[in-house]
DNA sequence: GATGAATGAGCGTTCATTCAT
DNA sequence: CATGAATGAACGCTCATTCAT
């Protein structure tokens, strides 16, 4: 036997190379025949596999998106909190550590750019941030939550960190990745001044940030 | 003379139609045929006003740099910080109401998806996160900025905003938009946790996050 | 002024163009190509008239379609009944001269090799058929035709007419066409021979077609 | 012996989900994927059986021009005529019931509309329709078929009865059929008024229908 | 023989850009 | 300057056919 399964090698082959070029030139700059080409078979090829082009990117999304949800697990208010937060920040790191590339293509969604993919990735980024709205809001009756709109924490710390993985990948995909331990330290700190309390000593000067209504003009 | 200059008045009248339209359809399903209609100008016309497509959306994006560049002033260490970073920060935000298609298009600024406009908008954020970085390592050796790497809290904060700012956008462009002075607290706030010591007390928790390297694999 | 209308020139042209492809080729075999080849326009030409390969086809079967209908009137049996049923022939048969091509395109309808036309061009031939129908069975309520299953006869000199009116059309399309007045004649006798009593006189052998029941097997 | 052929009934298979797919979908629209599917075998599977898409369809054609043909006896004026007639009638009609869908692929052929099948199909015609044009030629000797263009009537009749054949075919394919003597009889009745005077009686009025000459423009 | 994965030529359609009027 | 008809390169996708296993 040559392969353990050749149809699922090929589907591999297929999505690496779709991976490969989406990263470098972009949804709409990646051409099929450019994936074909990486991958090294013919343009039917392709369509034996996926349905579309569409289909492939939203399956390298996904994939992504199913190995974040997996890194990220509920924090428990009974256990010790901020070993669980540090989990949460290293399970993300490593997922990214593993396929740059992709998670690359995750973190470089933007609304409006692109209004064919933002109902999907619209749809991770929410469910991330309403996550993090209900931990914090969790967290606040707790009193290791600073005070103030969780909605807002939760976004700018999700953006936040989009901005700082985006910064810590390298362009080029070649395989530059930071150091592991370093930047969970980073992050956790980073969170703890914007909002975690958890050394639980109720603190005089807590920050309030009062809930931020949108408003017609 | 019924316009003082009509050839500028043409060249305005298509950058807000291209503007509409790059908002609401995103760079590549916007056509030239949306935006020459949306003009009410033809085809051909666009073309004696600019190059191509691409050119246009460029100098939408270098405008609303324009005004960002132009409301964000160095803090002057000598006067009162937290009402400069405040101005700062009203200014953002001014910009961002004052034309909120605009600058969503820059805030959607995504690598990645798009490499054809990747170095025209890295070149503003690298700026941005730049001043911010020096300011902030200007403000650490004045004792008023917590201690740690001040290139990750450019980022963070950068990306944390750009987040927020979009959250607080409407996607329909109908111009919902937030209470300003009520904005400009929150943020302050956020950046107060996450860094800012401006009460110039020096702290005995100061939160040190060192320096990220970025290694190879 | 060179043209009076050169945009309806074009179209025309493609038509034409697009005509004479159909008719050589068919409609699988006929390439967009092939059409703007024959009418001396770039590719892009072609979808600047039309929305797509489908619909000029639709277009020049509807032409036919019209210029029949418009042939055919309605017998009033008050009237010189023979003088009108000539007249009928003659019409058709003076369109498929005035375009042979064109009504060639029409007569080769033939349900099941092309389900995407059948239901365009069934609609033609479903009215043709009714109309004629409907007309017999009023005439043998006068004694003028012969009595039997008005439908059936209907059917059969649709059929009958096609494929006459096929054979004398020539394939290679330059323009070999029949004796008008010869082939309205001819064509008159059969369908005498067929249903007519147009002389008036009851005949004693008349023909008694019975209706023709469709059963499940 | 699990069959007697086993490679026949392979064989057999294929082509009768050939002659569904086509029927159901018409040529062009049945896909090689189609038939094999129906067929419950491998793509490969039917290249092994047969030389490509084009020659399937061709042996379903040739398939039933050889029932019909076989089914259609020369009449020979010493016996019974009418009889004769009939008998023809009966067996073209059965042919029709024993394979409705066969069948219909060969009443749907149409000159024009694919001229990969012109040839073929048209071979078939010609033939029928000058097997009845020396019929009725040497009828008129006999006096027992009306003067006028035999190849007219010839034409004529194949047209008339192609269009009836198919009217009483249901489209569905799942077997309606019409009344075996019926049908017979209304044909027969409808030669009859055509050009028929079996009844040998020498008739008074017969049609003259003149030759039907082609003319060049 | 049978299989079904692989192939690649081919086609309909789009759309940024040009240019004669 | 303005127009909008014309252009044609480019791309996603199909599907009949082949061939290694």
């Amino acid at each position: 036997m040559p392969n353990p399964d050749p149809k699922a090698a090929r589907r591999a082959t297929l999505l690496a190379a779709a991976r490969d070029v989406f990263v470098t030139r972009g949804y709409h700059d990646a051409k099929v025949d450019d994936i074909v080409a990486a991958a090294n078979v013919a343009k039917g090829t392709f369509y034996l596999y996926f349905d579309d082009k569409r289909s492939v990117f939203a399956e390298l999304v996904d994939q992504v998106v199913e190995q974040l949800t997996g890194a990220i697990v509920h924090v428990d208010v009974g256990g010790d909190i901020e070993a669980q937060i540090r989990a949460n920040i290293r399970g993300v790191v490593r997922v990214m550590r593993r396929d740059p590339l992709l998670t690359r293509i995750l973190l470089s969604y933007a609304p409006g750019l692109d209004p064919a993919f933002e109902k999907h990735l619209r749809g991770f980024y929410d469910g991330l941030k309403r996550l993090l709205e209900e931990s914090l809001a969790e967290g606040q009756g707790l009193g290791i939550v600073a005070p103030g709109d969780a909605r807002l924490y939760a976004s700018f710390t999700v953006g936040g960190l989009k901005e700082v993985l985006l910064d810590t990948t390298a362009t080029d995909g070649d395989g530059a990745t930071v150091d592991l331990p370093r930047l969970e330290d980073a992050v956790f700190r980073l969170l703890e001044g914007l909002f975690l309390r958890v050394d639980s000593r109720p603190q005089a000067e807590t920050l309030i940030v009062a809930p931020l209504p949108v408003m017609a003009d």
